[in-house]
DNA sequence: TCATAATATGTTATAATATAACAAAGTGTT
DNA sequence: AACACTTTGTTATATTATAACATATTATGA
């Protein structure tokens, strides 16, 4: 089992840079930024995203294979997830709204089965791509 | 644009290929499964397989980089899709969920924007793998 | 009908994403 | 100290996907 709190030093060090992106970083350009910090080899970042994931610390945007560091608190370790992602400008946003959380939880298909995990990927403009194609 | 109607000798053979599969295909499955048909190059699958995509007789499983035939009539064009996926079995059904799909559809975020597409999975037991593991 | 635009094909090469397998080092018990 | 457990480092390889270029096929309209 993950425990709560502490992160091992490679661990540490891909989520310091995925919590500093602005947008989704790929495993292999995580790769390329950590190599001054001794880091040479693909395993050890896929080792870090998996733990990390694991720990609901990030996320990865399955449309885009690529990783973001979660900023909810509503998606109990990676259970409940939904994103929106500008198809111009690449941004993502985790989407937090109880409501909708609720909603798909417990949402039931018609054979009556429940899930136990969700991840929900919207895609349209952003603001701000929005006005810029007006 | 995509017409609507006629398929090519490649995209008929890849559709066929999926539409039989009991689950999710992934690409390099269907390129050994059709390499007697005279395909033989990685490309000639991801192109027919893009093109079905846009026609919307196809669906990408995003987290599995797998493909699968649409069963549905909601998913107007794959602007709104949504699967059920058994996390033992890696069986996949598509949902077609009217109240569902309108209810994603017209969801709005916190910002009030509004997407165009949407792509949804849910993980948990289907029904049969649910009762062997009892 | 023929020219021309658009779409589809075939092919070789390579890029991008991800995992296997094994040896060693560190960490936390009892 | 002995033990289990997790993390690290490393080499090799598997899997997924696209680039680039040449040719063929199929609309479509003048």
């Amino acid at each position: 089992m993950a425990q709560a709190q502490t992160l091992s030093r490679n661990q540490q060090i891909v989520l310091d840079i995925i919590e500093k992106a602005k947008s989704p970083l790929k495993a292999y350009s995580i790769l390329f930024n950590v190599q001054k910090k001794g880091i040479n080899a693909p395993q050890q970042i896929y080792r870090a995203l998996d733990k990390l994931i694991e720990m609901g610390k990030i996320h990865k945007i399955e449309s885009k294979n690529a990783f973001v560091a979660c900023r909810s608190s509503d998606c109990e370790i990676s259970k409940a997830t939904a994103f929106s992602i500008c198809e111009s400008c690449e941004m993502v946003d985790e989407i937090s709204d109880t409501k909708l959380s609720k909603y798909l939880s417990n949402f039931s298909d018609k054979k009556g089965t429940k899930f136990k995990r969700f991840n929900l990927e919207f895609f349209g403009l952003c603001k701000k791509c929005k006005i810029e194609t007006k």
